[in-house]
DNA sequence: ACAGTAGTTAAATAGTTATTGAACTAATGA
DNA sequence: TCATTAGTTCAATAACTATTTAACTACTGT
């Protein structure tokens, strides 16, 4: 289902179930810590995830609204979206 | 497991988890919003909640240290453990 | 055109989670 | 003592989630 189109609390489940996991936290964590966006390839590495996998978890942030894309040529940059962590938990990025 | 016992992203997870359900997530608001603690009927009342299915999710909440429960013969009390709220997640109460 | 790079998708699998109903414990009050 | 109230636990079930491997798309540089 598109984020857009869920009800708060269904974008807050979303948010939520993004977070729950300790792969997807380490993610957010190295997303924020490197302050700028990051490709898929370097998220991965950094994280130790395999590519397929990555992908599965980039999906999911993505999903929930927590993370956007930039595409150039065959790379993709993410980069961490600020409004929805701070308009569903505030404060939240800090204690990281 | 215990949270204590648990790394600081474990904690996370678990608390994320618990917060990823639409049943819990009217909990906290319920006790949230009524500002002093509930006994669980009333909130299992309050949220449509079968008794049992209630109980697993004040098992859940109590176990990621997201509430307190305070026993008075045979009722207890839950309340919400802002403590944990302000050391993981500060501010998100104040947007539900 | 072709080998290499960057990432997605699909299918299979194992593990986890939410819900229900019934049986249970423990305290209350007539 | 016995019925009632408040909540927990157990077993069964259905739905969902994370991981892996392999096959795929699409763009790049020679």
């Amino acid at each position: 289902m598109i984020i857009e189109q869920m009800s708060i609390d269904e974008q807050r489940v979303a948010i939520f179930k993004a977070l729950a996991d300790p792969t997807r936290l380490q993610i957010v964590r190295t997303l924020y810590q490197n302050k700028k966006e990051m490709s898929c390839g370097e998220v991965g590495e950094q994280c130790e995830v395999s590519k397929s996998n990555a992908s599965y978890h980039f999906r999911t942030l993505r999903e929930a609204g927590l993370t956007t894309l930039r595409k150039d040529a065959q790379t993709k940059y993410i980069q961490l979206n600020t409004e929805t962590f701070d308009k569903y938990i505030p404060g939240f990025l800090d204690t990281l």
